[in-house]
DNA sequence: TCATCTTACGTTTTT
DNA sequence: CGTAAGATGA
């Protein structure tokens, strides 16, 4: 025994937890999954635990591999250790999937064909680089987007395929069948940029680890225990990866998997949820631990939430229990409002009735479905003096004059940063259009040097007019006096008179918009948080990384966000609006996907549902206003299938024509609606209604006007397509 | 090359 | 209805 070590109980972390999570902490070796519920301290549990190895003399801290999926949560299980151990822990590997990648493939990068300076690209660099490798395939962009394109190719990474071990099977028939084509030429010319994308990140260290076992056998070596959080959202590659980097020869893998598969709410952006549904069957001999003492909500919303999620079918099951005994509050109201108008009065007067009853606006939150139903609440709170904050709209390092700086800070770090130089070639405006570009282009490409040299080279005059040649000419001096600041005064000043120089700034100033000013200000904001790096380079890879300026909390303000976005926060009143077919469930998860993707809606309502604490108020509307015109709506499922005991249904506008709540009939009496239902549910123009003359939208042939109707079959002249003969089901009455 | 018009489109988001 | 990205004309 090392008796340098205190003992466990000496600290007395291990006496805060309940049996389960001391289970959980406690069981050091061996595959783990702890099956941790909304609100049973999963987070706790995960640094007690890791700080449990530290302080028993396990592992030291560079001997435990942490992953995470946000920086957010990585931050906070880093705090939360260094507050357990009692001083700060450095040489951890606690960070998201993508931030350990990194550091990995920087220091195998030549064994997937990368330097290891390599750049990560943004959203908007992939975009611009599917686009250039669509272009020569001649493929319909109209039909087939760059944007959909990249979405396949993600798909792929996300399953660990490479555009060689994509089998038939697996392949799609997107864009004509040529989309593996499109895939091989995006990852040619990523390479050639000395460039990846996010999904590479994880992909490429995965295809390392898989192909040179002494690479592997090094980590095997360095890692003797392995932490996840959000098991749940972990894809394919992910999970691969684990897999490898934990099974050790001869020896039990000490991976511990912390998630719960009742809040997999990801599938969409890859994440299956198979992969926590099957832990024992990958991790033989794996414990399962579940943690369902819940210290957040009331028994009322417990029980609404536990009554909803049981009828899902893929789960593993567990049950939330109230922590603390006689947690008693009020049950889940069901608003039921006649129009999304009414909607939005019914939940701002219940604001400011708590509010006026001595609530915190922030310890209220309004959860949406989808962005487009926040406009209604900001209108409304806007008028009534509400203040409110939206979270997760439009992100600071998205912003287009964050973008732009941040391209040019990457061409000053490095000249030959192809992507950074196309976004602000002509930002602002050089004499550089279009054609110089693609001139620019093609002397690149034959000389095999980046854009910026190749339309300086002495025949470069040839490309451009005098105006943009003299242009870049200076703009190549101001890049080259910058670096040089860059030693000296350093890289905020060096950025800074480059930005001034280049005119970027003055662009902004002789701007007369309105939001021009706050741009500037953005800009300077920007130059704030680059004084907290040491350098360029640092503060360019921590951005490529960790794309989330803090949003400021603390001050009084409704939040309002999507239920995807209020995962992990808790608040004492949550308002559910929308809960309507159609909506929520979405038009698309009942179109498309089937039974998963219902079941994962109804996940999502559980997210929603078990983030408050005290209250939970529920809305339903019976017409809602999308975009252009009104729409009939009918409750959702969702709200029939919160056990009556723990529902109160309030008609506050009683004589108005609300929406019959369908309570009485089962889930499995709702349809999932067809494809030719779209947009229709559940008033769909009668028949009546359909005469010659009226003008008409079809999916495929586009606008049109009704000649003759003949029973449900009718003649249409389209604008575009002419003369067809369509069933009515498939056309909507465009209301002039 | 740039400003204006037109048209298509319209879940969920992180890294 | 509003936006954002392409097409069109000056």
């Amino acid at each position: 025994m090392n008796h340098s070590v205190p003992s466990p109980e000496a600290h007395g972390y291990l006496k805060r937890l309940n049996l389960e999570q001391r289970a959980a902490v406690e069981s050091i070796d061996g595959p783990l999954l702890i099956l941790a519920g909304a609100g049973t301290g999963k987070t706790r549990v995960l640094t007690t635990r890791f700080a449990h190895l530290l302080l028993t003399g396990k592992a030291r801290p560079h001997q435990i591999l942490a992953v995470t999926f946000t920086n957010k949560a990585a931050r906070e299980m880093k705090d939360r250790i260094e507050t357990l151990v009692g001083h700060t822990v450095d040489g951890l590997w606690l960070g998201t999937f993508h931030a350990i990648c990194v550091r990995m493939l920087r220091r195998h990068a030549a064994l997937v064909g990368l330097s290891n300076q390599f750049t990560i690209l943004d959203t908007d660099d992939q975009i611009r680089l599917i686009k250039q490798v669509m272009e020569p395939t001649g493929i319909d962009v109209k039909r087939w987007s760059p944007n959909a394109m990249l979405g396949v190719i993600q798909r792929w990474k996300d399953r660990a395929l490479t555009p060689t071990s994509i089998t038939p099977a697996e392949d799609t028939d997107f864009a004509q069948g040529k989309a593996r084509d499109i895939y091989l030429a995006y990852q040619e010319r990523l390479r050639s940029l000395d460039a990846c994308d996010f999904g590479d990140l994880i992909l490429h260290v995965y295809e390392i680890l898989r192909l040179h076992p002494e690479v592997l056998k090094s980590y095997h070596h360095l890692f003797r225990y392995i932490m996840v959080d959000e098991y749940q959202d972990t894809n394919t590659t992910q999970y691969l990866w684990l897999r490898l980097l934990s099974q050790r020869q001869d020896e039990d893998a000490n991976i511990a998997c912390v998630g719960d598969d009742d809040q997999s709410i990801y599938s969409w952006r890859g994440a299956e949820i198979e992969n926590i549904l099957r832990f024992e069957r990958d991790f033989p001999k794996a414990k399962i631990i579940r943690l369902e003492q819940n210290y957040r909500s009331t028994q009322e919303i417990l029980s609404a939430a536990s009554g909803l999620i049981a009828h899902n079918h893929d789960r593993l099951g567990k049950t939330l229990r109230p922590g603390t005994d006689d947690r008693r509050g009020e049950k889940v109201t069901i608003l039921a409002a006649p129009d999304s108008d009414g909607e939005a009065h019914l939940i701002t007067a219940r604001i400011e009735a708590l509010h006026r009853e001595g609530h915190d606006y922030a310890q209220m939150a309004i959860l949406v479905r989808a962005s487009f139903q926040t406009r209604a609440f900001e209108d409304r709170m806007l008028a009534k003096n509400i203040p409110y904050r939206i979270i997760g709209g439009i992100r600071f390092y998205e912003r287009a004059e964050i973008r732009d700086a941040l391209a040019y800070a990457r061409l000053l770090a490095r000249p030959g940063d192809d992507l950074a130089f196309e976004r602000i070639a002509n930002t602002p405006r050089r004499g550089i259009g279009a054609t110089a570009m693609q001139k620019i282009h093609a002397a690149a490409r034959a000389q095999h040097v980046p854009l910026m040299a190749a339309a300086l080279a002495e025949d470069g005059p040839k490309l451009l007019t005098r105006k943009g040649q003299e242009a870049l000419a200076a703009l190549s001096d101001i890049f080259a006096q910058g670096r040089e600041k860059l030693g000296g005064e350093g890289h905020v000043v060096a950025l800074e008179a480059v930005l001034e120089e280049a005119g970027y700034l003055q662009m902004w100033r002789d701007d007369k918009s309105i939001e021009a000013p706050g741009k500037l200000d953005n800009i300077k904001e920007l130059f704030r948080a680059m004084a907290e790096f040491p350098s360029l380079e640092a503060f360019l890879e921590h951005i490529a990384l960790v794309m989330d300026a803090d949003a400021v909390q603390g001050d009084d303000k409704v939040n309002v966000m999507t239920l995807h976005g209020a995962k992990g926060l808790e608040f004492d009143t949550v308002f559910l609006p929308g809960w309507e077919e159609g909506i929520f469930p979405s038009q698309r998860s009942l179109e498309e996907g089937g039974e998963r993707s219902l079941e994962e809606e109804r996940r999502l309502a559980y997210v929603g549902l078990t983030r408050a604490r005290v209250r939970a108020i529920i809305c339903h509307a019976a017409r809602r206003r999308i975009y252009a015109n009104w729409q009939d709506s009918i409750p959702s499922r969702f709200v029939g299938e919160i056990p009556e005991e723990w529902r109160n249904d309030i008609n506050p506008y009683n004589g108005f024509r609300v929406p019959e709540t369908p309570f009485p009939r089962p889930a499995s009496h709702w349809p999932i609606l067809a494809r030719r239902d779209r947009g229709k549910t559940s008033m769909s123009p009668p028949m009546e209604e359909f005469e010659a003359g009226h003008r008409v939208f079809h999916q495929k042939y586009g606008y049109g006007t009704i000649m003759v109707v003949n029973g449900e079959t009718l003649s249409v002249a389209f604008e575009k397509a002419g003369d067809k003969a369509v069933h009515a089901s498939y056309v909507d009455l465009i209301s002039s």
